[in-house]
RNA sequence: GGGCUCGUAGCUCAGCUUGGUUAGAGCGCACGCCUGAUAAGCGUGAGGUCGGUGGUUCAAAUCCACCCGGGCCCA
């Protein structure tokens, strides 16, 4: 077997790999493979079909491929299977577009059948840009069985979950505020309404409300920007612990112009203290302070006479408290109109007050509204005037003003947005409450904070779900009311159920309106003689979606094992916009159905900012185009970028520049790995299969170190994995390649991989020894590289598969994830952390002294905090990374080093105070011979301020720092000293060395293989130069392939190529022909 | 206005849960090294009021309060 060369590129690997998936269909053997293995339930979150796929779902994508490729590597059964959300405002505005109208009346005019029929033309414009996408990026789902949101099966789920929540009595009918566009008829998103904020100045008006029995006959003001309100105003809101001021208004002093308009002297008004300055504009007196709480309760005259009725109510027209009530801006008094502001619906909820509409669905005044308002439309300039007058000459006016505000417009037709109360159906979530938090309490929320904060609060303040919309393409609403009596309500629970009451149906009956609206049948509840018909609304789209644990199943229609065995989920994961979207409609649905939790473990993702930190958005035209980041980078980088730049759960800058620095950095260095592996094995005939491997114990330090490492890799990224921290493994991933396979194994190692070579030349003669020797190194190697690809996979699919496939004839993916194979040595671990930590000071000591490393030298004196040593064998890798002769370790006592006591804060703080600082400089200021004794575990004492004190050895770290001449670097403990003598003999070898690297550096020009014999001609004049070729001749043709070296000019001069190089001041000439023999 | 979140080197991010006295990486920059992985690789160095203020403490990037700035969600 060999191991292939890798494709020129990395867009052509990724390529190769998908063709291979696709041949052996490798996402089916590997689900095959675990077939009976515990399963581990996955819940895809289906995205809306209608539009295109951007980077930020790669996120969200790349994080449950990657843990469900893990799961599936640890021994699970991972089912994952595609969904599609297909209903819906998105869907319809599409269809908007594409027929060239805009609104609900021409929705009906061109009819409900042509329009949904051009719904669901769309749905799958896209489906296949998310299926091509996906498969590209390796986000392995089962797209077969995918479940739809709009089949009939599907459909008669979410029905029969509805019906159940009906029969647990928690459906209702009731109102809903929301923005409402009056002349296209519907309510809009609060995605929509964000889309139409425009600052308009409208007119805007203090009124005074006129308390009953009030011994000043005084008003209260409020202030409303939105004066067509007003003829709704049932009610009065303040706050309780807010102060109010009754005043009095005074005459207009002596010789000054005349009050201003909208009061008498005299008269009395009550208005928050703290506004009092800005509202008034008249003198007064003030009477009286009022607190909040005593003005509730208080009874108006209506500004509006017969608007409203009363309908019995008790607090209609009085004066209540509420919490949202701020001194900000207007009066410190609300006005209330229920049926036309959030708070006001809910406050009017809960204090009973009368529940009806002054204005029509066509945003005209009704006929009950008094003052020749009855027919007008709401928002006309007209009617502002008509409203302002009528209360001017009723006296209820106190000043006017235009007002400047951001107000949300249509964005369709740009009609102001009236906020209205509409008709609605409700889940009375509120009754699941409690249940609720507890099933949220349970969920391993990733962040944490999520679960606690922004979902559980958003929980804590849970109010009922409106679960109706007013539109057309959508699950249609189950609900029959009778005609006759409308507390005759019937939800049905499935297609079988319809068929019951109204007749057969076609077996392809599709149950989406138009058709289903037809469908009537008699009452016959108690002997009722009306007719049960359907209400208009289609359901909520989340509720679709969050039924997607059971109606995926087509549970409990059929697959009730199936349904069983996926419920609860694992895992799931989605953007942080989901907290109020599918994670909320998945937790409600199965808290209100089963009573249980839908999911165990959430991984919330956060957006995708471009690299200024900006959201992306179409309008910025700062969008990245998925398909090419993946061509330009590859999936594996993008999904190693994306996992690895920081945690999924903040905002992330899409950087070029880092994806470009991921692919050079680990897939670079990994595939170069790769590379060095392969040439080396093909020239020395190694193969896993048939080579002996040895015993992993017996082999040499650094392959034991390697197998130590990366038993240490396999434990820490299974730990990481497990708890769903994905950007830790792919971080230790990452330092793993980088720094201890390729820059310190690899570069460690690279001489045993040429075994023949060097033996062949006869330059070491090690025979048997040396070959064993190379044959554990590509053992050795050969697991790194296997291993990493195991671990690697679940990240990045694609290089890891090709390399395992490489390396072991098997997909990484049908693979087991790795175990810990007991290789881990820890005191060699450390052993070697403390050659590379030396190594590095040996490098800045070579640096200092001006000595390049190919100079030989010959002492290295070295200290390791503690006294370790490294031992023989890692001594000599230390050796030659330094090239030096010697590396000895003196001990303390030696002129090398001088001891110094560092004080352990942490120890001294609990024990001595305030007076930590002054023991801590004691210690410091100890001399040597107490250090030592210290350091032989020996108790010593220090004054502090005349007072004695003992100081426990561990208490202060003894720190060996540098003294005498050598040249010194030293850090945490560790020091070398170089001695940077260099003599003659030592030179000479400097030399030797700098002429093979100019003579390799030849080879290369010339085109050579590594592996080619050749015939060496190096003539130099009479010096330096001359004789070190002659010294090390041996030497210089072992390193650098030669069967022959001539130093005579003549032969020297025949050979194929040659070049003159100048080395520390003299000049040589090379010449080399490649050798047949 | 409310909730959440982020703010550490020019840039991207660790460290904060459990406070301990030299705050770390990578990129970029400067300088150097090495090369039988080579349109690669390695090292050294410069670079920080840890957003600000106040508090707790012998000791604060870390804990607390307030403030400033960015982001998201909601109103």
């Amino acid at each position: 077997m060999s191991y292939r060369p890798l494709p020129e590129s990395v867009a052509g690997l990724e390529t190769e790999v998908l063709e291979v998936w696709e041949a052996e269909d490798t996402f089916h053997q590997s689900l095959e493979a675990r077939r009976g293995a515990p399963e581990y339930v996955f819940y895809e979150g289906p995205p809306t079909a209608n539009g295109k796929p951007g980077v930020h779902h790669l996120l969200a994508r790349t994080i449950k491929d990657t843990v469900a490729r893990y799961r599936a590597m640890a021994g699970w059964h991972v089912t994952r299977i595609a969904g599609w959300d297909t209903h819906g405002l998105p869907v319809e505005i599409e269809a908007e577009k594409q027929l060239g109208i805009s609104g609900k009346p021409d929705i009906e005019r061109i009819g409900i059948a042509r329009f949904n029929q051009v719904c669901r033309d769309n749905l799958f414009t896209y489906k296949e840009d998310w299926e091509r996408l996906s498969r590209r990026i390796g986000y392995w789902l089962d797209y077969e069985n995918a479940y739809v949101t709009c089949t009939p099966e599907y459909i008669e789920s979410v029905w029969w979950a509805l019906a159940e929540i009906h029969r647990k009595g928690l459906l209702y009918k009731g109102y809903k505020v929301l923005p409402y566009c009056p002349r296209c008829g519907t309510g809009l998103s609060s995605h929509e309404v964000a889309q139409g904020y425009r600052v308009v100045s409208e007119p805007s008006v203090y009124v005074k409300f006129r308390l009953e029995d009030d011994p000043g006959g005084a008003s209260i003001l409020s202030w409303t920007t939105t004066p067509w309100t007003l003829p709704g105003n049932v009610a009065l809101a303040v706050g309780e612990g807010i102060d109010y001021l009754r005043v009095r208004i005074r005459e207009a002093p002596d010789g000054e112009a005349k009050l201003p308009r909208g009061a008498r002297p005299g008269e009395e008004l009550i208005v928050a203290s703290a506004l009092a300055p800005d509202v008034l504009r008249h003198p007064y007196d003030i009477v009286e302070v009022i607190p909040g709480a005593d003005l509730v309760g208080r009874r108006y005259q209506p500004l509006f006479p017969g608007a409203v009725d009363a309908e019995g109510s008790d607090t209609a027209w009085t004066v209540l408290a509420a919490d949202f009530v701020t001194t900000e801006d207007g009066t410190g008094v609300v006005h209330t109109a229920v049926m036309y502001g959030e708070d006001d619906f809910t406050l009017g909820a809960r204090e009973g007050l009368p529940m009806q509409h002054t204005v029509d669905p066509d945003g005209r005044f009704v006929d009950r509204v008094p003052g020749d308002l009855a027919g007008r439309f709401v928002k006309d300039e007209d009617t502002d005037r008509v409203i302002i007058e009528g209360l001017a000459g009723a006296d209820r006016l106190y000043r006017r003003q235009m007002y400047e505000h951001s107000y949300p417009h249509c964005w369709r037709c740009d009609s102001a947005l009236l906020y209205m109360a509409r008709d609605s159906w409700y889940i009375r979530t509120t009754a699941v409450q409690d249940r609720l938090l507890e099933h949220n309490a349970a969920v391993d929320w990733h962040p944490r904070e999520i679960g606690s904060g922004r979902m559980g609060e958003w929980l804590a303040g849970n109010v009922d779900w409106a679960i109706s919309r007013d539109r057309y393409w959508g699950t249609p609403l189950p609900i029959w009311v009778c005609d006759s009596d409308p507390t005759h309500v019937q939800v049905i629970a499935s297609l079988d159920e319809l068929s019951g009451r109204t007749g057969d149906l076609d077996t392809d009956f599709d149950p989406h309106r138009p058709e289903i609206d037809a469908l009537t049948w008699s009452c016959g509840e108690d002997g009722c003689a009306g007719t049960a018909r359907r209400v208009p609304q289609v359901m909520d789209a989340w509720f679709d979606s969050g039924s997607m644990p059971f109606a995926q199943w087509h549970y409990p229609f059929a697959n009730e094992a199936a349904f069983d065995a996926h419920f609860p989920a694992h895992f799931i994961a989605e953007g942080v916009d989901q907290t109020r979207g599918w994670f909320y409609s998945l937790l409600a649905i199965s808290t209100l159905v089963f009573d249980a939790p839908s999911y165990r473990s959430v991984i919330v993702n956060d957006l995708i900012l471009d690299e200024e930190g900006q959201k992306m958005s179409k309008s910025k035209g700062n969008v990245v185009d998925p398909w090419e980041t993946v061509s330009e980078y590859g999936a594996d980088a993008t999904r190693f970028f994306l996992l690895s730049s920081s945690n999924p759960w903040l905002p992330k800058k899409w950087d070029g520049e880092a994806l470009r620095e991921t692919n050079r950095k680990l897939f670079d260095t990994l595939r170069s790995t790769y590379r060095f592996f392969a040439m080396y094995a093909e020239l020395e005939g190694w193969d896993h299969a048939t080579s002996v491997v040895s015993d992993p114990e017996t082999r040499a330090p650094m392959d034991r170190w390697l197998l130590s490492r990366l038993d240490d890799l396999v434990a820490s990224v299974r730990r990481d994995f497990e708890a769903y921290d994905l950007t830790r493994a792919a971080r230790r991933l990452a330092t793993f390649v980088l720094d201890d396979l390729s820059n310190w194994y690899v570069r460690q190692s690279r001489d045993r991989f040429w075994a023949t070579g060097n033996t062949d030349s006869g330059h070491t003669g090690a025979g048997d020894a040396r070959t064993q020797g190379t044959a554990d190194a590509f053992a050795t190697l050969h697991s790194g590289l296997r291993v990493t690809a195991l671990v690697l996979a679940p990240i990045s699919p694609f290089l890891s598969d090709w390399l395992h496939r490489q390396l072991t004839g098997q997909s990484v993916h049908l693979a087991d994830f790795p175990q810990p194979a007991s290789c881990r040595d820890e005191d060699l671990e450390r052993r070697m952390d403390d050659v590379r930590r030396l190594s590095t000071l040996g490098r800045a000591a070579r640096e200092e002294a001006g000595i390049r490393v190919r100079q030989p030298l010959g002492l290295l004196q070295a200290v390791i905090p503690g006294g370790r040593r490294p031992g023989p064998e890692l001594e000599a890798v230390l050796r030659q990374e330094l090239n030096v002769k010697d590396v000895v370790f003196p001990s303390g006592s030696d002129d090398i080093v001088r001891l110094s006591a560092k004080p352990d804060f942490a120890r001294l703080g609990p024990r001595f105070g305030k007076k930590t600082p002054r023991v801590a400089k004691a210690i410091e200021a100890l001399d040597a011979e107490a250090v030592r004794r210290l350091g032989a575990g020996e108790a010593v004492s220090v004054s502090v301020d005349g007072e004695g004190l003992e100081v426990q050895p561990g208490d202060a770290r003894v720190i060996e720092e540098a003294s005498g001449d050598l040249t010194i670097q030293a850090q945490e403990g560790f020091l070398v000293g170089l001695d940077t003598t260099v003599t003659p003999e030592l030179e000479a070898e400097g030399l030797a060395r700098e002429i093979v690297s100019r003579v390799q550096r030849l080879r290369r020009d010339s085109g050579l293989d590594v592996s080619d014999r050749i015939r060496l001609g190096l003539v130099a004049e009479a010096g330096r130069l001359a004789e070190a070729v002659d010294r090390h001749s041996d030497y210089i043709a072992g390193e650098t392939l030669a069967v022959v070296v001539t130093t005579d000019a003549e032969q020297g001069g025949v050979l194929d190529y040659s070049a003159c190089v100048e080395i520390e001041g003299e000049s040589i000439t090379l010449g080399l022909s490649r050798s047949d023999g």
